[in-house]
DNA sequence: TTGTAATCGTCAGGGCCCGAACGATAGGAT
DNA sequence: ATCCTATCGTTCGGGCCCTGACGATTACAA
């Protein structure tokens, strides 16, 4: 079957409703359909994957973070998990709970302290993750290598102006 | 100054770490970079122009639904919306607190219920929109017209690859 | 040394988010 | 007419998520 990338009902709709105004529709159909995608494959990945380990997708990034970096400390963690201190400190005690996370303090620094992964919790991931870059796979099945790289590249470009 | 595509050390670190597990990198820097943007975009929305309307973006995106639509039923305003039904209870009573939106029963079936936007609902989405799409604008600012034509393309089809 | 400013992680409050369970309603079958 | 089943929107419990405020700690200046 060929490849389906017609838009969709909702998406005609939309440009019709809103190309009045004298928008940007290039801009507007790549930004809203990032999120469209963001969040079916957050959606797919918590309910058929995570919820059997009780993680939720921010559980399992922060999760991530600290088997990829090693032990972090909560400012850094957060900041490289996408959420904010206050929020960092519910989803690591969930983590503590589920026994893929501890808390260590700093040896200089009393304000300070670190988090790293468990034994468990680094098993966990190294089970989780080829099911979650299964997911990955199978969401991009239907592009190239050399689109993934486009896309890969193009989302880049675009982090690289909101930072600036 | 020229485009800024590099590879963050974040992602370098990620892609060292786990290359010898047989994963599909391009697959893995493709989707997760979707997550990032998403992410990135979403928040900073939030912060510098819904924030000024009291709106999350989930009820940034229930508002703008009705707008483009008309009036829905709850199901299928929550399903167009991207969130579950239960969610949309919620983001619906905050929506007529703020005076945005209504609801109204359903003639024939009284199980049946439909949601509106206000008058004030969509002079408020008229006003938002454009700073809205002047954000997409910005951050795609780096790309050319074909690639965003092209992102958007690619995203098209992992949509129609995750409904099938 | 003592005051002051900066930074740390946490907590409080309010909203979003989901799945499961619920009462209400509707549609068929018998 | 009365079951049985499907579907509607809501509620509940628990977790995520943010901003703003907080006490604790540290760094630095006077």
């Amino acid at each position: 079957m060929a490849r389906d990338a017609s838009v969709t009902r909702a998406e005609r709709e939309a440009r019709e409703r809103v190309e009045a105004l004298g928008i940007d529709v290039d801009a507007f159909a790549a930004v809203s359909n990032i999120f469209r995608v963001a969040n079916a494959v957050r959606n797919h990945t918590e309910r058929n994957l995570l919820s059997e380990f009780n993680l939720s997708f921010s559980g399992f990034t922060v999760l991530w973070v600290l088997w990829v970096w090693g032990p972090k400390e909560s400012r850094a963690l957060a900041e490289e998990s996408g959420i904010s201190k206050s929020t960092l400190t519910g989803v690591v005690k969930t983590l503590e709970r589920l026994g893929f996370a501890a808390r260590k303090p700093h040896a200089m620094d009393r304000r300070r302290v670190f988090v790293r992964a468990t034994r468990e919790g680094i098993s966990t991931m190294r089970r989780i993750f080829p099911h979650f870059n299964e997911i990955e796979a199978t969401v991009t099945r239907d592009l190239s290598a050399r689109e993934k790289e486009g896309l890969a590249r193009m989302l880049r470009i675009m982090l690289h102006t909101l930072e600036s």
